[in-house]
DNA sequence: ACAATAGTGTCTGTTAGACACTATGCC
DNA sequence: GGCATAGTGTCTAACAGACACTATTGT
Protein backbone atom coordinates (compact mmCIF):
# COMPACT_ATOMS: atom_id res chain seq x y z
CA UNK A 1 0.00 0.00 0.00
CA UNK A 2 1.59 3.17 -1.10
CA UNK A 3 1.21 6.00 1.63
CA UNK A 4 0.62 9.92 -0.17
CA UNK A 5 1.31 11.40 3.40
CA UNK A 6 3.41 14.46 3.69
CA UNK A 7 6.28 14.13 6.63
CA UNK A 8 6.95 17.41 8.44
CA UNK A 9 8.71 18.63 11.63
CA UNK A 10 7.96 22.27 13.13
CA UNK A 11 9.72 24.12 15.64
CA UNK A 12 7.84 26.55 18.52
CA UNK A 13 11.02 28.70 19.35
CA UNK A 14 9.88 30.86 22.44
CA UNK A 15 12.34 32.79 24.13
CA UNK A 16 12.19 36.24 26.82
CA UNK A 17 12.18 39.59 25.20
CA UNK A 18 11.74 42.36 27.55
CA UNK A 19 9.74 40.02 30.47
CA UNK A 20 7.63 38.62 27.05
CA UNK A 21 7.29 35.32 25.86
CA UNK A 22 8.06 35.43 21.95
CA UNK A 23 7.86 33.05 19.15
CA UNK A 24 10.34 32.98 16.45
CA UNK A 25 9.13 32.91 12.97
CA UNK A 26 10.81 33.14 9.64
CA UNK A 27 9.59 34.73 6.43
CA UNK A 28 8.62 31.44 3.83
CA UNK A 29 10.85 31.35 0.80
CA UNK A 30 8.66 28.27 -0.97
CA UNK A 31 4.86 28.13 -1.40
CA UNK A 32 2.77 27.53 -0.25
CA UNK A 33 2.27 30.98 1.91
CA UNK A 34 5.42 32.31 0.39
CA UNK A 35 6.38 35.54 1.86
CA UNK A 36 4.31 35.11 5.36
CA UNK A 37 5.71 34.61 8.48
CA UNK A 38 5.48 31.03 10.14
CA UNK A 39 7.02 28.61 12.44
CA UNK A 40 10.62 27.12 10.75
CA UNK A 41 9.86 23.81 9.47
CA UNK A 42 10.92 21.32 6.94
CA UNK A 43 10.47 18.14 5.48
CA UNK A 44 11.66 15.04 7.14
CA UNK A 45 14.77 13.12 5.14
CA UNK A 46 14.70 9.93 5.25
CA UNK A 47 17.95 9.97 4.28
CA UNK A 48 19.53 12.21 6.61
CA UNK A 49 17.43 12.06 9.69
CA UNK A 50 17.89 9.35 12.65
CA UNK A 51 14.78 9.94 13.65
CA UNK A 52 11.99 13.26 13.42
CA UNK A 53 13.81 15.23 16.29
CA UNK A 54 17.00 14.56 14.61
CA UNK A 55 15.02 16.67 12.00
CA UNK A 56 13.36 19.45 14.26
CA UNK A 57 17.21 19.74 15.35
CA UNK A 58 18.36 19.60 11.85
CA UNK A 59 15.45 22.30 10.53
CA UNK A 60 16.27 24.64 13.54
CA UNK A 61 20.36 24.83 13.16
CA UNK A 62 20.00 25.19 9.60
CA UNK A 63 16.91 28.06 9.25
CA UNK A 64 17.73 29.94 12.91
CA UNK A 65 21.41 28.81 13.35
CA UNK A 66 20.20 27.90 16.90
CA UNK A 67 21.37 24.81 19.17
CA UNK A 68 18.64 24.36 21.46
CA UNK A 69 19.55 23.22 24.90
CA UNK A 70 16.00 22.26 25.11
CA UNK A 71 14.03 20.55 23.14
CA UNK A 72 10.98 18.47 23.42
CA UNK A 73 8.36 17.06 21.13
CA UNK A 74 4.92 18.78 21.86
CA UNK A 75 2.41 16.97 19.75
CA UNK A 76 1.66 16.11 16.67
CA UNK A 77 -0.72 17.59 13.92
CA UNK A 78 -2.28 16.04 11.05
CA UNK A 79 -5.00 15.79 9.06
CA UNK A 80 -6.64 16.76 5.50
CA UNK A 81 -7.09 20.15 6.00
CA UNK A 82 -4.20 21.57 7.41
CA UNK A 83 -1.88 21.89 4.05
CA UNK A 84 -2.83 22.74 0.96
CA UNK A 85 -0.74 20.21 -0.57
CA UNK A 86 -2.55 17.24 0.83
CA UNK A 87 -3.05 14.88 3.88
CA UNK A 88 0.00 15.84 6.05
CA UNK A 89 1.83 15.57 9.29
CA UNK A 90 3.38 17.52 11.59
CA UNK A 91 5.91 16.39 14.59
CA UNK A 92 5.76 19.37 16.57
CA UNK A 93 8.49 20.19 18.84
CA UNK A 94 9.29 23.38 20.97
CA UNK A 95 12.35 24.88 21.95
CA UNK A 96 13.54 27.26 25.08
CA UNK A 97 16.66 29.66 24.29
CA UNK A 98 17.94 32.42 26.48
CA UNK A 99 17.97 35.90 24.99
CA UNK A 100 20.81 36.31 24.65
CA UNK A 101 21.64 32.96 22.69
CA UNK A 102 19.01 34.52 20.63
CA UNK A 103 20.78 37.31 20.02
CA UNK A 104 24.00 35.99 18.61
CA UNK A 105 21.95 34.00 15.78
CA UNK A 106 21.16 34.98 12.35
CA UNK A 107 18.73 37.28 13.46
CA UNK A 108 18.29 39.20 10.43
CA UNK A 109 15.95 36.72 8.85
CA UNK A 110 14.42 35.88 12.36
CA UNK A 111 11.39 37.71 13.58
CA UNK A 112 10.47 37.69 17.08
CA UNK A 113 6.68 38.10 18.08
CA UNK A 114 4.85 38.54 21.26
CA UNK A 115 2.74 35.24 22.10
CA UNK A 116 0.38 36.64 24.14
CA UNK A 117 -0.56 39.37 21.28
CA UNK A 118 -0.41 37.25 17.75
CA UNK A 119 -1.04 39.68 15.25
CA UNK A 120 0.06 38.35 12.37
CA UNK A 121 -1.19 36.43 10.07
CA UNK A 122 -0.20 32.51 10.32
CA UNK A 123 -0.49 29.86 8.03
CA UNK A 124 -0.85 25.79 8.57
CA UNK A 125 -1.96 25.34 12.03
CA UNK A 126 0.96 27.09 13.32
CA UNK A 127 -1.20 29.51 15.96
CA UNK A 128 -2.57 26.52 16.94
CA UNK A 129 1.07 25.05 17.98
CA UNK A 130 2.31 28.34 19.38
CA UNK A 131 -0.75 28.14 21.91
CA UNK A 132 -0.03 24.49 22.68
CA UNK A 133 3.47 25.00 23.29
CA UNK A 134 2.86 27.84 25.65
CA UNK A 135 0.00 26.16 27.55
CA UNK A 136 2.86 23.35 27.86
CA UNK A 137 5.44 25.82 28.96
CA UNK A 138 3.28 27.52 31.88
CA UNK A 139 1.78 24.18 33.22
CA UNK A 140 5.07 22.60 33.17
CA UNK A 141 6.44 25.86 35.22
CA UNK A 142 4.06 25.57 37.63
CA UNK A 143 5.93 22.65 39.02
CA UNK A 144 9.29 21.92 36.96
CA UNK A 145 12.44 23.97 36.39
CA UNK A 146 11.97 24.09 32.73
CA UNK A 147 12.44 28.21 32.97
CA UNK A 148 15.99 27.72 33.59
CA UNK A 149 16.07 27.20 29.73
CA UNK A 150 15.17 30.52 29.29
CA UNK A 151 17.88 32.34 31.37
CA UNK A 152 21.91 32.11 30.25
CA UNK A 153 24.23 29.51 31.82
CA UNK A 154 24.35 31.73 34.60
CA UNK A 155 22.09 33.46 36.34
CA UNK A 156 20.99 34.89 39.53
CA UNK A 157 17.82 33.59 41.90
CA UNK A 158 15.55 37.34 41.23
CA UNK A 159 16.31 36.98 37.67
CA UNK A 160 15.32 33.28 37.37
CA UNK A 161 12.15 34.66 39.65
CA UNK A 162 11.25 37.12 37.43
CA UNK A 163 11.41 34.42 34.23
CA UNK A 164 9.13 32.26 35.88
CA UNK A 165 6.48 35.31 36.51
CA UNK A 166 7.17 36.56 33.28
CA UNK A 167 6.04 32.99 32.02
CA UNK A 168 3.34 33.03 34.63
CA UNK A 169 2.13 35.79 34.35
CA UNK A 170 2.09 36.70 37.95
CA UNK A 171 4.20 37.20 40.80
CA UNK A 172 5.22 34.89 42.93
CA UNK A 173 6.10 34.74 46.80
CA UNK A 174 10.17 35.17 47.35
CA UNK A 175 10.62 33.13 50.01
CA UNK A 176 8.54 30.44 48.44
CA UNK A 177 10.01 30.27 45.09
CA UNK A 178 13.33 29.71 46.64
CA UNK A 179 12.03 27.65 48.64
CA UNK A 180 10.53 25.58 46.01
CA UNK A 181 14.12 26.18 43.91
CA UNK A 182 16.29 24.63 47.12
CA UNK A 183 13.96 21.59 46.63
CA UNK A 184 13.95 20.79 43.09
CA UNK A 185 17.76 20.94 43.90
CA UNK A 186 18.36 20.66 40.25
CA UNK A 187 20.36 24.47 40.38
CA UNK A 188 23.34 25.28 42.66
CA UNK A 189 25.65 28.04 43.30
CA UNK A 190 28.74 28.97 41.82
CA UNK A 191 30.93 29.55 44.73
CA UNK A 192 32.07 33.21 45.10
CA UNK A 193 30.62 34.36 42.40
CA UNK A 194 28.39 37.25 41.75
CA UNK A 195 26.76 39.84 39.93
CA UNK A 196 28.20 42.34 38.85
CA UNK A 197 27.89 46.19 38.20
CA UNK A 198 24.60 46.97 40.14
CA UNK A 199 24.06 50.22 42.17
CA UNK A 200 23.13 47.51 45.12
CA UNK A 201 23.73 44.13 46.79
CA UNK A 202 25.06 41.91 44.45
CA UNK A 203 22.75 38.32 43.77
CA UNK A 204 24.06 35.12 44.05
CA UNK A 205 24.91 33.52 40.56
CA UNK A 206 23.72 30.25 40.03
CA UNK A 207 24.20 27.29 37.37
CA UNK A 208 22.45 24.43 36.59
CA UNK A 209 23.99 21.35 37.89
CA UNK A 210 26.29 19.33 36.01
CA UNK A 211 24.14 16.39 35.87
CA UNK A 212 21.07 18.33 35.24
CA UNK A 213 22.94 20.18 31.81
CA UNK A 214 21.36 17.74 29.20
CA UNK A 215 19.07 15.43 31.27
CA UNK A 216 15.58 17.39 30.32
CA UNK A 217 16.63 18.19 26.78
CA UNK A 218 17.23 14.15 26.83
CA UNK A 219 13.86 13.53 26.99
CA UNK A 220 12.51 13.19 24.27
CA UNK A 221 8.47 13.38 25.06
CA UNK A 222 9.19 15.45 28.16
CA UNK A 223 7.73 12.84 30.01
CA UNK A 224 9.66 11.75 32.83
CA UNK A 225 11.89 14.59 34.32
CA UNK A 226 9.57 16.95 36.69
CA UNK B 1 10.70 15.86 -3.07
CA UNK B 2 8.97 12.71 -2.71
CA UNK B 3 8.49 10.95 1.00
CA UNK B 4 9.15 7.80 1.49
CA UNK B 5 7.93 7.99 5.14
CA UNK B 6 5.67 4.90 6.33
CA UNK B 7 2.42 6.87 8.20
CA UNK B 8 0.76 4.86 10.96
CA UNK B 9 -1.01 5.32 13.94
CA UNK B 10 -0.94 2.86 17.21
CA UNK B 11 -3.46 2.53 19.92
CA UNK B 12 -2.53 1.53 23.69
CA UNK B 13 -5.46 0.42 24.83
CA UNK B 14 -5.87 -0.08 28.97
CA UNK B 15 -8.50 -1.36 31.17
CA UNK B 16 -8.59 -2.98 34.74
CA UNK B 17 -9.15 -6.22 35.20
CA UNK B 18 -8.58 -8.14 38.93
CA UNK B 19 -7.47 -4.84 40.11
CA UNK B 20 -4.51 -4.64 37.89
CA UNK B 21 -3.92 -1.94 35.15
CA UNK B 22 -3.83 -4.32 31.51
CA UNK B 23 -3.41 -3.78 28.05
CA UNK B 24 -4.89 -5.07 24.90
CA UNK B 25 -2.66 -6.88 22.36
CA UNK B 26 -3.74 -8.26 19.14
CA UNK B 27 -1.34 -11.05 17.28
CA UNK B 28 -0.59 -9.73 14.07
CA UNK B 29 -1.60 -11.49 11.14
CA UNK B 30 1.21 -10.06 8.88
CA UNK B 31 4.55 -9.40 7.99
CA UNK B 32 6.52 -8.26 9.80
CA UNK B 33 6.48 -9.51 13.18
CA UNK B 34 3.37 -12.37 11.78
CA UNK B 35 1.80 -14.27 14.65
CA UNK B 36 3.75 -11.91 17.55
CA UNK B 37 1.45 -10.18 19.79
CA UNK B 38 1.15 -6.24 19.66
CA UNK B 39 -0.74 -3.09 19.93
CA UNK B 40 -3.36 -2.65 17.32
CA UNK B 41 -2.56 -0.35 14.74
CA UNK B 42 -2.45 0.51 11.30
CA UNK B 43 -1.42 2.37 8.10
CA UNK B 44 -3.11 5.83 8.10
CA UNK B 45 -5.83 5.93 5.26
CA UNK B 46 -5.69 9.33 3.28
CA UNK B 47 -8.75 8.72 1.29
CA UNK B 48 -10.57 7.56 4.60
CA UNK B 49 -9.28 9.62 7.76
CA UNK B 50 -10.04 12.95 8.05
CA UNK B 51 -6.86 12.80 10.93
CA UNK B 52 -4.96 10.62 12.51
CA UNK B 53 -7.24 10.68 15.61
CA UNK B 54 -10.04 9.56 12.65
CA UNK B 55 -7.38 7.07 11.81
CA UNK B 56 -6.97 5.56 15.49
CA UNK B 57 -10.74 5.87 16.18
CA UNK B 58 -10.96 3.35 13.09
CA UNK B 59 -8.34 0.97 13.58
CA UNK B 60 -9.59 0.67 17.30
CA UNK B 61 -13.07 0.32 16.00
CA UNK B 62 -12.14 -2.45 13.48
CA UNK B 63 -9.47 -4.63 15.20
CA UNK B 64 -11.54 -4.89 18.35
CA UNK B 65 -14.97 -3.71 18.02
CA UNK B 66 -14.38 -0.76 20.65
CA UNK B 67 -15.01 2.62 20.89
CA UNK B 68 -13.66 4.21 23.60
CA UNK B 69 -14.87 7.18 25.50
CA UNK B 70 -11.61 8.25 26.16
CA UNK B 71 -8.61 8.41 23.38
CA UNK B 72 -5.82 11.04 23.77
CA UNK B 73 -3.35 11.32 21.86
CA UNK B 74 0.12 9.79 23.37
CA UNK B 75 3.10 10.92 21.55
CA UNK B 76 4.60 10.27 17.75
CA UNK B 77 7.47 7.71 17.75
CA UNK B 78 9.74 7.66 14.56
CA UNK B 79 12.67 6.75 13.04
CA UNK B 80 14.41 4.55 10.41
CA UNK B 81 15.23 1.83 13.32
CA UNK B 82 11.96 1.25 14.57
CA UNK B 83 10.30 -0.55 11.69
CA UNK B 84 12.27 -3.14 9.31
CA UNK B 85 10.33 -1.82 6.08
CA UNK B 86 12.05 1.42 6.41
CA UNK B 87 11.66 4.98 8.15
CA UNK B 88 8.79 5.04 9.92
CA UNK B 89 6.12 7.52 12.18
CA UNK B 90 3.74 6.32 14.71
CA UNK B 91 1.48 8.50 15.68
CA UNK B 92 0.19 6.55 19.15
CA UNK B 93 -2.67 7.24 20.96
CA UNK B 94 -4.22 5.62 24.41
CA UNK B 95 -7.89 4.60 25.27
CA UNK B 96 -9.60 3.81 28.69
CA UNK B 97 -12.35 1.44 28.94
CA UNK B 98 -13.74 -0.40 31.43
CA UNK B 99 -13.30 -3.72 32.24
CA UNK B 100 -17.20 -4.49 31.16
CA UNK B 101 -17.03 -2.79 27.55
CA UNK B 102 -14.60 -4.64 27.24
CA UNK B 103 -16.17 -8.29 28.16
CA UNK B 104 -18.56 -7.19 25.56
CA UNK B 105 -16.12 -6.97 22.52
CA UNK B 106 -14.88 -9.79 20.51
CA UNK B 107 -12.39 -10.54 23.15
CA UNK B 108 -11.57 -14.26 20.96
CA UNK B 109 -8.73 -12.17 18.98
CA UNK B 110 -7.82 -10.14 21.92
CA UNK B 111 -5.10 -10.87 24.63
CA UNK B 112 -5.24 -8.56 27.95
CA UNK B 113 -1.94 -8.42 29.45
CA UNK B 114 -0.77 -6.99 33.23
CA UNK B 115 1.28 -3.74 31.95
CA UNK B 116 3.15 -4.17 35.28
CA UNK B 117 4.34 -7.47 34.53
CA UNK B 118 4.77 -7.43 30.39
CA UNK B 119 6.90 -11.20 30.11
CA UNK B 120 6.04 -11.16 26.76
CA UNK B 121 7.97 -10.01 23.20
CA UNK B 122 6.84 -7.12 22.00
CA UNK B 123 7.54 -5.89 18.04
CA UNK B 124 8.45 -2.41 16.87
CA UNK B 125 9.15 0.23 19.77
CA UNK B 126 5.66 -0.74 21.80
CA UNK B 127 7.12 -1.80 24.53
CA UNK B 128 7.96 1.53 24.77
CA UNK B 129 4.32 2.70 23.46
CA UNK B 130 2.73 0.79 27.02
CA UNK B 131 5.26 2.32 29.34
CA UNK B 132 4.70 5.94 28.12
CA UNK B 133 0.58 5.68 28.83
CA UNK B 134 0.27 3.84 31.60
CA UNK B 135 3.17 6.75 32.71
CA UNK B 136 0.77 9.12 31.21
CA UNK B 137 -2.08 7.65 33.12
CA UNK B 138 -0.18 7.74 36.72
CA UNK B 139 1.21 11.12 36.48
CA UNK B 140 -2.58 12.61 35.35
CA UNK B 141 -4.48 10.29 37.95
CA UNK B 142 -2.20 12.04 40.56
CA UNK B 143 -4.50 15.00 39.63
CA UNK B 144 -7.47 14.18 37.54
CA UNK B 145 -10.27 12.77 37.08
CA UNK B 146 -8.88 10.61 34.31
CA UNK B 147 -9.37 7.31 35.79
CA UNK B 148 -13.58 7.43 35.68
CA UNK B 149 -12.93 6.06 32.21
CA UNK B 150 -11.80 2.41 33.85
CA UNK B 151 -15.11 2.45 35.46
CA UNK B 152 -18.48 1.93 33.62
CA UNK B 153 -21.30 5.03 33.05
CA UNK B 154 -22.01 3.95 37.12
CA UNK B 155 -20.21 3.52 39.80
CA UNK B 156 -19.33 3.86 43.40
CA UNK B 157 -16.77 6.11 45.53
CA UNK B 158 -15.54 3.24 47.27
CA UNK B 159 -14.99 1.34 43.70
CA UNK B 160 -13.63 4.74 42.05
CA UNK B 161 -11.31 4.35 44.70
CA UNK B 162 -9.96 1.40 44.44
CA UNK B 163 -9.98 2.18 40.74
CA UNK B 164 -7.46 5.27 41.52
CA UNK B 165 -5.58 2.89 44.11
CA UNK B 166 -4.77 0.16 41.39
CA UNK B 167 -4.01 2.48 38.97
CA UNK B 168 -1.66 4.17 41.22
CA UNK B 169 -0.53 1.13 43.07
CA UNK B 170 -0.84 2.52 46.71
CA UNK B 171 -3.76 3.48 49.51
CA UNK B 172 -5.46 6.68 49.12
CA UNK B 173 -6.83 8.44 52.44
CA UNK B 174 -10.68 8.13 51.75
CA UNK B 175 -11.66 11.66 53.29
CA UNK B 176 -9.13 13.29 50.80
CA UNK B 177 -9.90 11.30 48.09
CA UNK B 178 -14.01 12.03 48.98
CA UNK B 179 -12.90 15.96 49.07
CA UNK B 180 -10.75 15.87 46.10
CA UNK B 181 -13.73 13.86 44.18
CA UNK B 182 -16.14 16.56 45.64
CA UNK B 183 -14.06 19.97 44.29
CA UNK B 184 -13.33 18.33 41.08
CA UNK B 185 -16.58 18.60 40.07
CA UNK B 186 -17.13 16.35 37.61
CA UNK B 187 -18.86 13.49 38.82
CA UNK B 188 -22.48 13.72 40.48
CA UNK B 189 -24.64 11.02 42.69
CA UNK B 190 -27.59 9.21 40.85
CA UNK B 191 -30.41 10.55 42.98
CA UNK B 192 -31.95 7.54 44.90
CA UNK B 193 -29.84 4.75 42.66
CA UNK B 194 -27.81 2.48 44.74
CA UNK B 195 -25.43 -0.30 44.59
CA UNK B 196 -27.38 -3.53 44.78
CA UNK B 197 -26.90 -6.90 46.06
CA UNK B 198 -24.66 -6.29 48.77
CA UNK B 199 -24.41 -7.76 52.70
CA UNK B 200 -24.00 -4.52 53.77
CA UNK B 201 -24.64 -0.76 53.62
CA UNK B 202 -25.06 -0.47 49.94
CA UNK B 203 -22.95 2.79 48.05
CA UNK B 204 -24.48 5.64 47.02
CA UNK B 205 -24.19 5.37 42.90
CA UNK B 206 -22.43 8.25 41.23
CA UNK B 207 -21.88 9.63 37.15
CA UNK B 208 -19.96 11.60 35.30
CA UNK B 209 -22.09 15.09 35.21
CA UNK B 210 -24.07 15.38 31.60
CA UNK B 211 -21.26 18.30 30.55
CA UNK B 212 -18.29 16.20 30.91
CA UNK B 213 -19.64 12.87 29.35
CA UNK B 214 -17.12 13.61 26.07
CA UNK B 215 -15.11 16.89 27.08
CA UNK B 216 -12.44 14.92 28.13
CA UNK B 217 -12.40 12.54 24.89
CA UNK B 218 -12.90 15.65 22.56
CA UNK B 219 -9.18 17.10 23.97
CA UNK B 220 -7.13 15.95 20.81
CA UNK B 221 -4.15 16.18 22.61
CA UNK B 222 -5.22 16.10 26.00
CA UNK B 223 -3.26 19.67 26.68
CA UNK B 224 -6.35 21.57 28.55
CA UNK B 225 -9.02 19.80 31.00
CA UNK B 226 -6.74 18.74 34.32
C1' DA C 1 24.96 57.53 56.33
C1' DC C 2 21.61 56.34 52.83
C1' DA C 3 19.31 54.06 49.09
C1' DA C 4 18.41 49.83 46.98
C1' DT C 5 18.08 45.19 46.42
C1' DA C 6 19.64 40.36 48.24
C1' DG C 7 18.59 37.03 51.31
C1' DT C 8 16.44 34.90 55.78
C1' DG C 9 13.52 34.01 60.15
C1' DT C 10 9.03 33.55 61.65
C1' DC C 11 4.03 33.80 61.87
C1' DT C 12 -0.33 32.39 60.10
C1' DG C 13 -3.90 30.54 57.23
C1' DT C 14 -4.83 26.59 54.27
C1' DT C 15 -4.74 21.90 53.14
C1' DA C 16 -3.99 16.86 53.36
C1' DG C 17 -3.95 12.78 56.15
C1' DA C 18 -5.16 10.13 60.64
C1' DC C 19 -8.63 8.73 63.50
C1' DA C 20 -12.83 8.04 65.34
C1' DC C 21 -17.39 8.13 65.09
C1' DT C 22 -22.16 7.62 63.07
C1' DA C 23 -25.29 5.48 59.39
C1' DT C 24 -27.49 1.77 57.06
C1' DG C 25 -27.87 -2.30 54.86
C1' DC C 26 -28.16 -7.87 55.52
C1' DC C 27 -28.19 -11.83 58.45
C1' DG D 1 -28.65 -7.34 67.98
C1' DG D 2 -24.33 -8.25 65.40
C1' DC D 3 -21.49 -7.59 61.48
C1' DA D 4 -19.75 -5.30 57.48
C1' DT D 5 -19.04 -1.47 54.81
C1' DA D 6 -20.67 3.50 53.65
C1' DG D 7 -20.11 7.99 54.81
C1' DT D 8 -18.80 12.18 57.95
C1' DG D 9 -16.85 15.28 61.81
C1' DT D 10 -12.70 16.69 63.79
C1' DC D 11 -7.89 16.86 65.24
C1' DT D 12 -3.20 17.42 63.74
C1' DA D 13 0.90 17.86 61.05
C1' DA D 14 2.84 19.65 56.86
C1' DC D 15 3.14 23.39 53.65
C1' DA D 16 2.62 27.85 51.22
C1' DG D 17 2.20 32.80 51.40
C1' DA D 18 2.73 37.33 54.10
C1' DC D 19 5.62 40.12 56.60
C1' DA D 20 9.37 41.86 58.76
C1' DC D 21 13.91 41.85 59.54
C1' DT D 22 18.98 41.56 58.51
C1' DA D 23 22.93 41.76 54.97
C1' DT D 24 25.77 43.86 51.54
C1' DT D 25 26.81 46.53 47.85
C1' DG D 26 27.43 51.60 45.46
C1' DT D 27 27.18 56.50 46.10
Amino acid sequence: MTNPVICTVDVVLLTLQNGALHVALLKRDKEPFADTYALPGGYIHAQEDKDARDAAVRVLRDKTGIRSPYLEQLATFSGVARDPRGWSVSICYYALVSEEVFSIARLSTVKLMAVDDLKTYLPFDHREMIESAVERLRSKSTYSSLPVYLCGAEFTLPRLQAVYEAVLGEPINKVSFRRKMDELGIIEPIEGAFEQGVPNRPAQLYQLKKGFKNVLSLTERGLNTG
